[in-house]
DNA sequence: AATTTGACCATAA
DNA sequence: GTTATGGCCAAAT
């Protein structure tokens, strides 16, 4: 079969495949960012996530980008988010997510299941 | 086209 | 418990 030159390329963007995961989040839950790259297919890919999240700075999205966390269980602080960090964890225990003295999420209990639901 | 960037993760000492 | 380090890889500049 002759392939019309280009190969099977995804018409979305890598990123943007990670963005359809997290929106998949339901309500008053977290995930981890190596989870979401796992789940979109990409296994390693944390980095990527975080990554692509960042680039949702101030863009139109409904990308519940608060409801993910780092493998640790807390949300991840940089002087690159100015507030938003901040933010985040307002937001999450408006979604009834409660936080360890540590400011950890217990995944245990808060983490979600691909595969549920 | 090469460099820089990054909100990570796992392991080791 | 902490600190350091390597690996991971695409998108933006």
């Amino acid at each position: 079969m002759t392939q019309s030159g280009s190969t099977s390329a995804p018409s979305t963007s890598l990123y943007q495949r990670f963005y359809e995961v997290v929106r998949r989040i339901p309500p008053g839950r977290v995930a981890t960012y190596g989870q979401v790259a796992r789940v979109a297919g990409y296994p390693g890919y944390a980095r990527q996530v975080g990554y692509a999240l960042f680039r949702l700075q101030g863009q139109n999205t409904d990308i519940p980008w608060h409801r993910v966390i780092n493998a640790q269980g807390c949300i991840s602080y940089s002087p690159f988010r100015l507030g938003y960090d901040d933010l985040q964890k307002a937001l999450l225990q408006a979604e009834g997510i409660h936080f360890d003295a540590e400011g950890r999420v217990d995944l245990q209990q808060f983490g979600w299941d691909p595969w549920e639901a």
